[in-house]
RNA sequence: GCCCCCAUCGUCCAGCGGCCUAGGACAUCGCCCUUUCAAGGCGGUAACACGGGUUCGAAUCCCGUUGGGGGUGCCA
């Protein structure tokens, strides 16, 4: 499960790292061993794979890179700002009666020297204040009075995101962190980290604002429809996702949001980055996934078609399809049911059937139409002329061609809604139009 | 509670002190086109949260209020 808030940070980066001819680097943050699941992994290299938002170094995975965070911890222990530390949280919450307040210090000067059951915690100064560089929201600056000390290696040994990620950004060389808003709170930590790791300038960060629901709440998995996959399997095209996830905290320049991927990356700025939450808008997702499926080329559409399509379809019939369906779609997950009919006939739906064949003169108009199609030779059987048949029985019939196609259309098609109906006429040939329309017919004398 | 962030149409953006009687996109409404449904064309409704400053002049700068959001884990 790939989230679309972490689908538009890796654009973001992805982006940046292209306009400004840097490297993008992969890193896998899987320090916290007894939940990672091997599988995730793979899912995330397949969404960023997906994105189009290969990746220029790595993957590094963290969970191989245990000794650099452990040198970087006895460094910081060697400078005496870390200490042991055994305390539960009970044990916390017991001394300080409040659940909510961080911690207190109590391990602080009690030198503990190591072991099992014990965290190392970082000893934040008691005062003074740090300023993080930040492209998007300027220089937020925090009071150390306000940060506890912070566990950097938790008592089994392994290093916190925290420490591992500063220690990485270290080794890495990385100049440019773009992240979720949410890391905001962890940015004073991380340079406090890294001002006792190196001398090395800070990182220059660009918090970019979350994506929220309807309800403006941060997009979660549980409540939401967040996964890149399930987007992708509902039949939303990859360049539709790119260019809508990009509008959100961001534009380019001039009157169009839809432009070219290439306009995206010569364009954006990190300055430019709105500092407000974004909504989610899946109708607005999905303008643009239309938008993207009619400018595809005949060729590039059935392509994209193709894993929603039955296996046992002939795809020369489809394609004698394509150009009637292509500006009706909204998601590729909506073509089979556009042309199911022409492979088969669907089950007529009974408003339909009412709908289109209750009117008085229908039985009569249904006759004549019948008839003139099994008249027509083989050499008529085109758009235009079947299209000039209805409209004329119609007129004899006092009916405007829009009322006229319907119990033609719902005989063959079994829809009220659809593709053009007299080219989908010739693509499904003069005897299955006529099966169908006796069929109807008998339906219609039955009832 | 504490820390931090944010605030332009319903939504996403443009706007970086005068070009704003605030522009575009999605949504919505109407008209046109039309073989249904779409698509397309044209047009409409719709916003600077509030209160104080600063300034000749503020959507744009400052302060406050209100309202949202994020964080507050031996998760990332």
């Amino acid at each position: 499960m790939f989230h679309v808030g972490s689908a538009r940070s890796v654009l973001f980066n992805y982006v940046f790292a292209k306009n400004q001819g840097g490297t993008f680097v992969l890193r896998i943050e899987d320090t916290d061993t007894e939940r990672n699941q091997p599988e995730w992994t793979e899912g995330i290299m397949k969404a960023i794979r997906w994105l189009g938002c290969d990746w220029d170094e790595g993957p590094y995975f963290q969970s191989e890179r245990a000794d650099l965070y452990k040198a970087a911890a006895d460094r910081i222990m060697s400078r005496g700002q870390a200490y042991f530390c055994d305390c539960s949280r009970d044990a916390l919450v017991a001394r300080t009666g409040n659940q909510q307040v961080g911690y207190d210090g109590f391990c602080r000067d009690r030198g503990l020297q190591g072991g099992p059951g014990q965290a190392l915690r970082f000893r934040v100064p008691d005062s003074g204040s740090t300023t993080v560089v930040d492209l998007i929201r300027g220089t937020p600056t925090f009071e150390l009075s306000t940060i506890e000390d912070f566990v950097i290696v938790r008592s089994n040994g392994e290093a916190m995101f925290l420490l591992a990620n500063v220690a990485d950004d270290i080794d890495m060389r990385i100049s440019h962190v773009v992240r979720g808003e949410e890391h905001l709170p962890n940015t004073p930590k991380a340079q406090l980290l890294w001002q006792a790791l190196t001398d090395l300038p800070l990182p220059i960060w660009a918090h970019v604002p979350v994506l929220v629901n309807e309800k403006r709440q941060k997009l979660s998995k549980r409540r939401d429809k967040v996964a890149l996959e399930q987007f992708r399997d509902e039949g939303f095209v990859m360049p539709a996702m790119r260019n809508y996830l990009m509008t959100l905290g961001w534009a380019p320049r001039g009157e169009h949001e839809i432009v070219p991927f290439e306009t995206i990356i010569e364009q954006f700025q990190l300055s430019d980055v709105n500092s407000a939450p974004a909504f989610f808008d899946i109708k607005k997702l999905s303008a643009f996934n239309g938008d993207y499926i009619r400018a595809m080329s005949p060729v590039d559409f059935e392509v994209a078609c193709e894993p929603w399509l039955d296996p046992a379809w002939d795809r020369d019939v489809f394609r004698q399809m394509v150009p009637l369906i292509q500006t009706r779609l909204v998601t590729l997950a909506e073509v089979p049911a556009l042309v199911g009919f022409v492979f088969a006939m669907p089950v007529i739906d009974d408003s339909a059937w009412t709908k289109a064949m209750s009117a008085d003169w229908v039985p009569g108009f249904y006759i004549d139409v019948l008839s003139a199609f099994s008249a027509m030779t083989n050499a008529q059987w085109d758009a235009e002329s079947l299209k000039s048949t209805i409209e004329n029985i119609g007129t004899e019939h006092d009916q405007k061609l829009g009322k006229a196609q319907a119990p033609v259309r719902v005989a063959v098609t079994g829809s009220t809604v659809g593709p053009p109906l007299f080219e989908a006429l010739v693509v499904l040939g003069r005897d299955e139009v006529l099966a169908r329309m006796t069929a109807a017919g008998e339906r219609l004398a039955n009832t």
